[in-house]
DNA sequence: ACTTACTCTACAGGGACAATATAGTTTCAA
DNA sequence: TTGAAACTATATTGTCCCTGTAGAGTAAGT
Protein backbone atom coordinates (compact mmCIF):
# COMPACT_ATOMS: atom_id res chain seq x y z
CA UNK A 1 0.00 0.00 0.00
CA UNK A 2 1.29 3.68 -0.73
CA UNK A 3 0.33 6.29 2.11
CA UNK A 4 -2.62 8.76 1.12
CA UNK A 5 0.14 11.25 0.74
CA UNK A 6 2.04 9.92 -2.49
CA UNK A 7 -1.60 9.60 -3.97
CA UNK A 8 -1.71 13.38 -3.37
CA UNK A 9 1.52 13.72 -4.40
CA UNK A 10 0.70 12.07 -7.55
CA UNK A 11 -2.48 13.38 -8.27
CA UNK A 12 -1.13 16.83 -7.79
CA UNK A 13 1.52 16.25 -10.10
CA UNK A 14 -0.93 15.13 -13.28
CA UNK A 15 -2.56 18.22 -12.23
CA UNK A 16 0.14 20.48 -12.97
CA UNK A 17 1.02 18.54 -15.95
CA UNK A 18 -1.87 20.00 -17.39
CA UNK A 19 -2.06 23.26 -17.15
CA UNK A 20 -0.42 25.51 -19.16
CA UNK A 21 3.39 25.73 -18.52
CA UNK A 22 4.66 28.73 -16.69
CA UNK A 23 1.72 30.17 -15.91
CA UNK A 24 1.56 28.86 -11.82
CA UNK A 25 -1.53 27.12 -10.18
CA UNK A 26 -2.70 27.99 -7.26
CA UNK A 27 -2.63 25.30 -4.25
CA UNK A 28 -6.38 26.18 -3.14
CA UNK A 29 -7.30 24.75 -6.63
CA UNK A 30 -5.42 21.68 -6.73
CA UNK A 31 -6.59 21.34 -3.43
CA UNK A 32 -10.13 21.75 -4.72
CA UNK A 33 -10.34 19.94 -7.74
CA UNK A 34 -8.37 16.71 -6.39
CA UNK A 35 -10.10 16.34 -3.13
CA UNK A 36 -6.97 16.90 -0.99
CA UNK A 37 -6.60 19.01 2.52
CA UNK A 38 -5.21 21.98 1.41
CA UNK A 39 -2.79 22.42 4.44
CA UNK A 40 -1.56 18.83 4.11
CA UNK A 41 -0.99 19.93 0.01
CA UNK A 42 0.83 22.81 0.96
CA UNK A 43 3.57 20.16 2.75
CA UNK A 44 3.34 17.82 0.15
CA UNK A 45 4.03 20.32 -2.76
CA UNK A 46 6.87 22.32 -0.35
CA UNK A 47 8.80 18.60 -0.24
CA UNK A 48 8.35 18.06 -3.95
CA UNK A 49 9.64 21.82 -4.00
CA UNK A 50 12.48 21.25 -2.70
CA UNK A 51 13.88 17.92 -4.31
CA UNK A 52 13.65 19.90 -7.12
CA UNK A 53 10.06 18.68 -9.09
CA UNK A 54 8.16 21.53 -9.04
CA UNK A 55 9.14 25.38 -8.59
CA UNK A 56 6.82 28.43 -6.86
CA UNK A 57 6.02 31.69 -7.01
CA UNK A 58 4.66 33.70 -3.58
CA UNK A 59 2.21 36.66 -3.55
CA UNK A 60 -0.88 37.13 -5.26
CA UNK A 61 0.03 35.83 -8.59
CA UNK A 62 1.50 32.94 -7.07
CA UNK A 63 1.21 29.28 -7.21
CA UNK A 64 2.92 26.19 -8.34
CA UNK A 65 3.93 24.71 -11.52
CA UNK A 66 6.49 21.83 -12.56
CA UNK A 67 10.24 22.79 -12.72
CA UNK A 68 10.84 19.80 -15.27
CA UNK A 69 8.96 18.34 -18.37
CA UNK A 70 6.16 15.82 -17.18
CA UNK A 71 8.07 12.96 -19.04
CA UNK A 72 10.78 13.32 -16.57
CA UNK A 73 9.56 12.66 -13.68
CA UNK A 74 8.76 9.01 -13.15
CA UNK A 75 6.12 7.60 -10.62
CA UNK A 76 9.14 5.92 -8.66
CA UNK A 77 11.14 8.72 -7.98
CA UNK A 78 8.09 10.43 -6.67
CA UNK A 79 7.61 7.81 -4.59
CA UNK A 80 11.19 7.37 -2.93
CA UNK A 81 10.53 11.45 -2.33
CA UNK A 82 7.54 10.82 -0.70
CA UNK A 83 7.49 7.27 1.10
CA UNK A 84 10.64 6.38 1.18
CA UNK A 85 12.44 3.27 -0.54
CA UNK A 86 9.67 0.99 -3.18
CA UNK A 87 11.68 -2.56 -2.22
CA UNK A 88 9.90 -4.99 -0.16
CA UNK A 89 12.71 -5.60 2.08
CA UNK A 90 15.95 -3.11 3.27
CA UNK A 91 17.65 -5.21 1.91
CA UNK A 92 16.57 -5.22 -1.51
CA UNK A 93 16.79 -0.62 -1.62
CA UNK A 94 18.75 0.74 -3.99
CA UNK A 95 18.81 4.20 -2.40
CA UNK A 96 18.58 2.96 1.20
CA UNK A 97 20.20 -0.47 1.91
CA UNK A 98 20.04 -2.07 5.31
CA UNK A 99 21.03 -5.69 5.84
CA UNK A 100 18.06 -7.23 7.35
CA UNK A 101 18.99 -7.84 11.18
CA UNK A 102 18.22 -11.35 11.08
CA UNK A 103 19.43 -13.02 8.49
CA UNK A 104 22.43 -15.10 8.56
CA UNK A 105 23.09 -15.72 4.62
CA UNK A 106 21.77 -12.67 2.69
CA UNK A 107 23.10 -14.66 -0.54
CA UNK A 108 21.21 -18.16 0.43
CA UNK A 109 17.95 -15.79 1.67
CA UNK A 110 15.29 -17.57 -0.37
CA UNK A 111 13.04 -14.75 0.61
CA UNK A 112 15.27 -12.72 -0.78
CA UNK A 113 15.64 -13.68 -3.76
CA UNK A 114 11.76 -14.06 -4.20
CA UNK A 115 11.56 -10.73 -3.49
CA UNK A 116 14.32 -9.59 -5.42
CA UNK A 117 11.81 -10.77 -8.35
CA UNK A 118 9.49 -8.51 -7.03
CA UNK A 119 11.61 -5.39 -6.36
CA UNK A 120 12.23 -6.32 -10.53
CA UNK A 121 9.15 -5.76 -11.50
CA UNK A 122 7.69 -3.11 -9.51
CA UNK A 123 10.54 -0.70 -10.82
CA UNK A 124 10.06 -1.78 -14.19
CA UNK A 125 6.71 0.00 -14.71
CA UNK A 126 7.37 2.60 -11.72
CA UNK A 127 10.56 3.92 -12.82
CA UNK A 128 9.06 3.68 -16.81
CA UNK A 129 6.15 5.62 -16.15
CA UNK A 130 5.99 9.39 -15.95
CA UNK A 131 3.59 11.80 -15.22
CA UNK A 132 3.08 12.51 -18.90
CA UNK A 133 2.42 8.67 -19.40
CA UNK A 134 -0.34 8.78 -16.72
CA UNK A 135 -2.23 11.39 -18.58
CA UNK A 136 -2.78 9.11 -21.70
CA UNK A 137 -6.17 7.36 -22.10
CA UNK A 138 -3.97 4.50 -22.94
CA UNK A 139 -0.74 3.53 -21.59
CA UNK A 140 2.10 3.42 -23.91
CA UNK A 141 3.00 -0.23 -25.56
CA UNK A 142 5.86 -0.51 -23.93
CA UNK A 143 4.68 -0.33 -20.41
CA UNK A 144 1.35 -2.55 -21.46
CA UNK A 145 3.09 -5.59 -22.74
CA UNK A 146 5.95 -5.36 -19.92
CA UNK A 147 3.47 -7.07 -17.70
CA UNK A 148 1.55 -9.36 -19.65
CA UNK B 1 7.92 -3.16 2.67
CA UNK B 2 6.85 -6.13 3.91
CA UNK B 3 6.44 -6.35 7.58
CA UNK B 4 8.72 -8.42 9.84
CA UNK B 5 6.16 -10.61 10.45
CA UNK B 6 5.77 -11.94 7.10
CA UNK B 7 9.42 -11.94 6.59
CA UNK B 8 8.84 -14.39 9.50
CA UNK B 9 6.05 -16.29 8.62
CA UNK B 10 7.96 -17.37 4.89
CA UNK B 11 10.98 -18.16 6.51
CA UNK B 12 9.19 -20.43 8.87
CA UNK B 13 7.34 -22.35 6.16
CA UNK B 14 10.56 -22.12 4.08
CA UNK B 15 11.93 -23.93 7.28
CA UNK B 16 8.83 -26.29 7.52
CA UNK B 17 9.16 -27.10 3.77
CA UNK B 18 12.94 -28.39 4.24
CA UNK B 19 11.79 -30.79 7.25
CA UNK B 20 10.98 -34.34 5.89
CA UNK B 21 6.93 -34.49 6.23
CA UNK B 22 5.02 -35.75 8.75
CA UNK B 23 7.99 -35.70 11.32
CA UNK B 24 6.58 -31.86 13.99
CA UNK B 25 9.20 -29.41 14.32
CA UNK B 26 9.42 -27.56 17.32
CA UNK B 27 8.56 -23.74 17.33
CA UNK B 28 11.64 -23.82 19.35
CA UNK B 29 14.19 -25.25 16.61
CA UNK B 30 12.83 -22.97 14.08
CA UNK B 31 13.24 -19.75 16.24
CA UNK B 32 16.61 -20.56 17.26
CA UNK B 33 17.56 -22.17 13.51
CA UNK B 34 15.96 -18.58 11.67
CA UNK B 35 17.01 -16.26 14.28
CA UNK B 36 12.82 -15.02 15.13
CA UNK B 37 11.60 -14.43 18.82
CA UNK B 38 9.98 -17.10 20.27
CA UNK B 39 6.57 -16.36 21.47
CA UNK B 40 6.04 -13.98 18.60
CA UNK B 41 6.90 -16.77 16.41
CA UNK B 42 4.00 -19.12 18.22
CA UNK B 43 1.25 -16.17 17.53
CA UNK B 44 2.61 -16.70 13.67
CA UNK B 45 2.39 -20.12 13.19
CA UNK B 46 -0.92 -20.26 14.92
CA UNK B 47 -2.11 -17.52 12.60
CA UNK B 48 -1.02 -20.04 9.37
CA UNK B 49 -2.62 -22.98 11.32
CA UNK B 50 -5.76 -21.18 11.78
CA UNK B 51 -5.85 -20.37 8.01
CA UNK B 52 -4.80 -24.16 7.20
CA UNK B 53 -1.35 -23.98 6.17
CA UNK B 54 0.53 -25.59 8.78
CA UNK B 55 -0.86 -28.07 11.52
CA UNK B 56 0.23 -28.30 14.99
CA UNK B 57 0.91 -31.97 17.68
CA UNK B 58 1.05 -30.58 21.33
CA UNK B 59 2.45 -31.70 24.16
CA UNK B 60 5.77 -33.29 24.82
CA UNK B 61 6.89 -34.95 20.54
CA UNK B 62 4.74 -31.56 19.23
CA UNK B 63 5.67 -29.42 16.84
CA UNK B 64 4.80 -27.88 13.60
CA UNK B 65 4.29 -28.97 9.71
CA UNK B 66 3.15 -28.25 6.59
CA UNK B 67 -0.30 -28.94 6.18
CA UNK B 68 -0.20 -29.02 2.26
CA UNK B 69 2.14 -29.58 -0.10
CA UNK B 70 4.92 -26.83 -0.34
CA UNK B 71 4.50 -26.14 -3.99
CA UNK B 72 0.73 -25.18 -3.64
CA UNK B 73 1.63 -22.62 -1.11
CA UNK B 74 2.24 -19.47 -2.77
CA UNK B 75 3.91 -16.36 -1.34
CA UNK B 76 1.11 -14.50 -2.39
CA UNK B 77 -1.13 -16.39 -0.06
CA UNK B 78 0.84 -16.18 2.84
CA UNK B 79 1.19 -12.23 2.57
CA UNK B 80 -2.22 -12.45 2.27
CA UNK B 81 -2.75 -14.15 5.63
CA UNK B 82 -0.26 -12.00 7.47
CA UNK B 83 0.07 -8.69 5.77
CA UNK B 84 -3.34 -8.34 4.39
CA UNK B 85 -4.21 -6.71 0.54
CA UNK B 86 -1.09 -6.70 -1.68
CA UNK B 87 -2.25 -3.96 -3.57
CA UNK B 88 -0.90 -0.77 -3.71
CA UNK B 89 -4.32 0.89 -3.26
CA UNK B 90 -7.07 -0.07 -1.47
CA UNK B 91 -9.20 0.20 -4.66
CA UNK B 92 -7.27 -2.21 -6.44
CA UNK B 93 -7.38 -5.01 -4.15
CA UNK B 94 -9.40 -8.27 -5.18
CA UNK B 95 -9.75 -9.23 -1.11
CA UNK B 96 -10.91 -6.32 0.62
CA UNK B 97 -11.42 -3.67 -2.52
CA UNK B 98 -12.03 -0.09 -0.91
CA UNK B 99 -13.43 2.63 -2.64
CA UNK B 100 -10.83 5.44 -2.47
CA UNK B 101 -12.65 8.58 -0.69
CA UNK B 102 -11.27 11.34 -2.57
CA UNK B 103 -11.07 10.25 -6.04
CA UNK B 104 -13.85 11.36 -8.33
CA UNK B 105 -14.33 8.91 -10.83
CA UNK B 106 -12.31 5.58 -10.72
CA UNK B 107 -12.57 4.84 -14.36
CA UNK B 108 -10.62 8.04 -15.08
CA UNK B 109 -8.19 7.75 -12.16
CA UNK B 110 -4.30 8.25 -13.53
CA UNK B 111 -2.85 7.10 -10.96
CA UNK B 112 -4.97 3.90 -10.25
CA UNK B 113 -4.11 3.20 -13.64
CA UNK B 114 -0.78 2.84 -13.31
CA UNK B 115 -0.95 0.91 -9.63
CA UNK B 116 -3.26 -1.61 -12.08
CA UNK B 117 -0.14 -2.43 -13.70
CA UNK B 118 1.83 -2.45 -10.65
CA UNK B 119 -0.54 -4.77 -8.72
CA UNK B 120 -0.53 -7.03 -11.80
CA UNK B 121 3.38 -7.16 -11.78
CA UNK B 122 3.78 -8.24 -7.99
CA UNK B 123 0.80 -10.86 -8.38
CA UNK B 124 2.54 -12.20 -11.30
CA UNK B 125 5.36 -13.16 -9.29
CA UNK B 126 3.68 -13.41 -5.49
CA UNK B 127 1.24 -16.08 -6.85
CA UNK B 128 3.29 -17.47 -9.03
CA UNK B 129 5.95 -18.35 -6.69
CA UNK B 130 5.76 -21.12 -4.11
CA UNK B 131 7.47 -22.44 -1.11
CA UNK B 132 8.50 -25.04 -2.60
CA UNK B 133 9.95 -22.62 -5.58
CA UNK B 134 12.60 -20.52 -3.18
CA UNK B 135 13.73 -24.00 -2.27
CA UNK B 136 15.39 -24.17 -5.48
CA UNK B 137 18.60 -22.59 -6.10
CA UNK B 138 17.87 -21.13 -9.34
CA UNK B 139 14.05 -20.12 -9.81
CA UNK B 140 12.17 -21.75 -12.64
CA UNK B 141 12.23 -20.15 -15.83
CA UNK B 142 8.49 -19.13 -15.52
CA UNK B 143 9.66 -16.55 -13.20
CA UNK B 144 12.94 -15.74 -14.25
CA UNK B 145 11.38 -14.60 -17.48
CA UNK B 146 8.21 -13.13 -16.67
CA UNK B 147 10.29 -9.95 -15.51
CA UNK B 148 12.92 -9.02 -17.91
C1' DA C 1 -0.80 49.15 3.41
C1' DC C 2 -3.49 45.31 2.45
C1' DT C 3 -4.58 41.11 0.66
C1' DT C 4 -3.35 36.82 -1.12
C1' DA C 5 -0.40 33.03 -1.40
C1' DC C 6 3.54 30.42 -0.33
C1' DT C 7 7.07 28.90 3.73
C1' DC C 8 8.27 26.66 7.74
C1' DT C 9 8.06 24.40 12.25
C1' DA C 10 5.66 22.15 15.67
C1' DC C 11 2.62 19.06 17.32
C1' DA C 12 -1.39 15.99 18.23
C1' DG C 13 -4.44 11.92 17.73
C1' DG C 14 -4.87 7.34 16.06
C1' DG C 15 -3.42 3.13 14.54
C1' DA C 16 -0.19 -0.37 13.17
C1' DC C 17 3.88 -3.06 14.26
C1' DA C 18 6.82 -5.95 17.07
C1' DA C 19 7.15 -7.91 20.61
C1' DT C 20 6.45 -9.46 25.71
C1' DA C 21 3.66 -11.26 29.54
C1' DT C 22 0.71 -14.26 31.61
C1' DA C 23 -2.23 -17.93 32.14
C1' DG C 24 -3.78 -21.86 30.53
C1' DT C 25 -4.15 -26.95 28.09
C1' DT C 26 -2.39 -31.20 26.14
C1' DT C 27 0.76 -34.98 25.81
C1' DC C 28 4.27 -38.10 27.04
C1' DA C 29 7.33 -40.40 30.02
C1' DA C 30 9.63 -41.47 34.20
C1' DT D 1 0.66 -39.32 38.97
C1' DT D 2 3.62 -35.87 38.61
C1' DG D 3 6.58 -32.95 35.90
C1' DA D 4 8.36 -31.06 31.96
C1' DA D 5 7.96 -29.83 27.36
C1' DA D 6 5.20 -27.91 23.88
C1' DC D 7 1.35 -25.66 21.93
C1' DT D 8 -3.00 -22.19 22.74
C1' DA D 9 -4.91 -17.88 23.68
C1' DT D 10 -5.55 -13.22 25.12
C1' DA D 11 -3.93 -8.96 26.90
C1' DT D 12 -0.77 -5.33 27.17
C1' DT D 13 3.08 -2.37 26.08
C1' DG D 14 6.14 0.84 23.83
C1' DT D 15 7.47 2.81 19.66
C1' DC D 16 6.96 4.69 15.42
C1' DC D 17 4.59 6.55 11.47
C1' DC D 18 0.69 8.38 9.06
C1' DT D 19 -2.53 12.04 8.38
C1' DG D 20 -3.60 15.88 9.21
C1' DT D 21 -4.05 20.83 11.89
C1' DA D 22 -2.30 25.18 13.81
C1' DG D 23 -0.04 29.29 13.67
C1' DA D 24 3.36 32.53 12.80
C1' DG D 25 6.17 34.31 9.25
C1' DT D 26 7.68 35.97 4.42
C1' DA D 27 7.08 37.61 -0.25
C1' DA D 28 4.66 39.78 -4.08
C1' DG D 29 1.33 42.18 -6.48
C1' DT D 30 -2.33 46.32 -6.50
Amino acid sequence: MISQKAKYALRALVALARRPAGKPTFISEIAETQNIPKKFLEQILLDLKHHGLVASRRGKAGGYGLLRPADTISFGEVLRIVDGPIAPLPCLSKIAYRRCEDCKDEASCEVRRVFAQVADATRGVLDRTTIADALEARLPARLRDAVA
